[in-house]
DNA sequence: CTAGAACCTGACGTTGGCGTGAGGTTCAAG
DNA sequence: CTTGAACCTCACGCCAACGTCAGGTTCTAG
């Protein structure tokens, strides 16, 4: 596949693909003009790699990961650090459902506080406050 | 309360609160001398900025949503705010889930792998495997 | 009174994951 | 053959949330 193709389908742009092998995380063959070309399996790559990126991990730590992937082979220090990353998503989650209660609570107290006071939606509407 | 004490008391840095001041999220008094005097309350504030920076809000949205802290008086538009904010985080956590069984996939391979030829453990250990 | 800790205001540096040209080559279609 | 899309390599730009240094003032303890 061209860089192109494997960009829409993967959802990014040819400019994040070609990041992405600067980091060393998506190697690409090339054609003789100097095109690069991927294997059908880079789409699928690149939607992991934008997953991991997504869930806060780094390139470099990205790095560290995904040679797994390929092999299956893992070094205790590799094994290591997908436990390590593991958890502190765990943790991460957690901060964020914590977040995520403390919104809902917000809301909450939110309708209570702008269902009484009919001005403020009226004010907020850019009309006057029921003549 | 003098910056340094507020500083310590939420754990971040005397730079990032004169930051937030810049960004409208934390107001401070002053002293004649031209030190910010903080209530105590902003302690427990700070915390919740962070919590919110942690969730991946940025400046400008916490802003949007730290009036409403105060005066518990929120608009429409506001309460939109909220719920559109939870409902990314809610997204957001089911993703890092996401991202985290995948996680919990790889370390339940990566074990069998590293557990059955000694030599790729030994390789990383720099010793030569078992002669 | 004096040292040193804590504070002040600029203002520039950093990091990551790209965006965005500039300027040139290659490919596919008519 | 030509034209326009797609590709290439630099290389600078950007944004957010601070870190950090400079150069100066203020506070506190002995």
């Amino acid at each position: 596949m061209r860089i192109g193709e494997v960009a829409r389908g993967a959802g990014v742009s040819v400019r994040a693909l070609r990041y992405y092998e600067e980091q060393g995380l998506l190697v690409a063959e090339r054609m003789p003009s100097g095109h690069r070309r991927y294997p059908k399996s880079a789409v699928e790559r690149v939607r992991f790699i934008q997953l991991l990126y997504a869930a806060g991990l780094n390139s470099r730590t990205i790095l560290q990961i995904l040679p797994f992937l390929d092999t299956l082979v893992a070094t205790p220090r590799m094994t290591q650090r997908l436990r390590d990353e593991r958890d502190r998503l765990r943790t991460q989650i957690d901060d964020l459902t914590t977040v995520c209660d403390r919104l809902d609570e917000l809301i909450g107290l939110a309708v209570r506080a702008e269902s009484a006071p009919a001005e403020c939606a009226a004010r907020e509407e850019g009309k006057p406050a029921d003549p």
